[in-house]
DNA sequence: GCAATACCCGAGTTGTTTAGTCGGAATTAA
DNA sequence: TTAATTCCGACTAAACAACTCGGGTATTGC
């Protein structure tokens, strides 16, 4: 039960990106150096935050990205959605698989209380924006 | 975001278990023929559920599991942390990693959603139990 | 007693995923 | 032009997952 470090440095990423919204935008290299992670990796992630629209690319020099919608109007669950896809604790909820694991009778069974997590987990992930996760340090900088 | 197969099969094992509960002992070779589950691998995950005290053993010939506990006295979040360890969604959340991600700016900021989460994650879980979870085919034989 | 049945133990294997790395091409401000 | 930046695709080493395999030991029905 654990996220990857793609979407850790995800969300982590977005924080210093609604830190600094409103701006020039913020290069990667600037982020990569703040938060000690490889540039290389943070390049392969914005790609999937660009795909949902999430943020924006400035290409060339002085270039960067930045959000594109306030950060109050972003929420941790569409960072964790867009870099790791669809919260799915089993395999029986991944789509296309509604039937194909109810012949067995556990299965069937623990099938409402995996779905129920899942629904508990973007709950959780949805109820917190941008905004908040960034407010304790507001002014700082 | 996912469960690992141990700990499907471990809470799928467990609820065969509440529904023969009060009977015979059920053997592993019974459960990994109803649930599809290698009989091998139901045998690394059951020392699991014995070593945390969830379900006792009888050895030999008509031999079996049964569970040490009534089915209403067992969550499923104690069948996952047995199985899997205790929940942490990412690295900094483990023990004794308190300060050790907070001098990146961005890591402090997002570690109270991942405790939040942690802790959501365990409520949903503890908050069924073993009961619930079979009692919608009670009487099924 | 003895064969059958169950649990117990640990190593090995195979395939997938993760967490990156590497090199370079396209674009743009200065 | 040059330096800084995004963009693109391939590659890889290590870890992990999901088993398999081969036995060993304890217990019980008969």
């Amino acid at each position: 039960m654990r996220l990857s470090a793609k979407v850790e440095y995800g969300v982590r990423a977005m924080a210093i990106l609604a830190i600094y919204y409103q701006g020039d935008p913020v290069p990667l290299r600037q982020i990569a150096e703040q938060e000690q992670i490889s540039l290389k990796f943070l390049e392969q992630i914005f790609p999937d935050l660009k795909r949902v629209e999430l943020v924006t690319s400035v290409r060339g020099s002085r270039g960067g990205y930045r959000l594109m919608r306030p950060p109050e109007e972003i929420r941790v669950g569409d960072i964790v959605r867009a870099v790791e896809g669809p919260i799915t604790p089993v395999n029986c909820l991944a789509e296309g698989d509604d039937d194909s694991c109810c012949h067995r009778r556990g299965a069937c069974l623990t099938r409402q209380v995996w779905a129920r997590l899942r629904d508990k987990i973007n709950d959780v992930l949805d109820d917190v924006t941008l905004d908040e996760l960034v407010e304790v340090s507001a002014g700082k900088e």
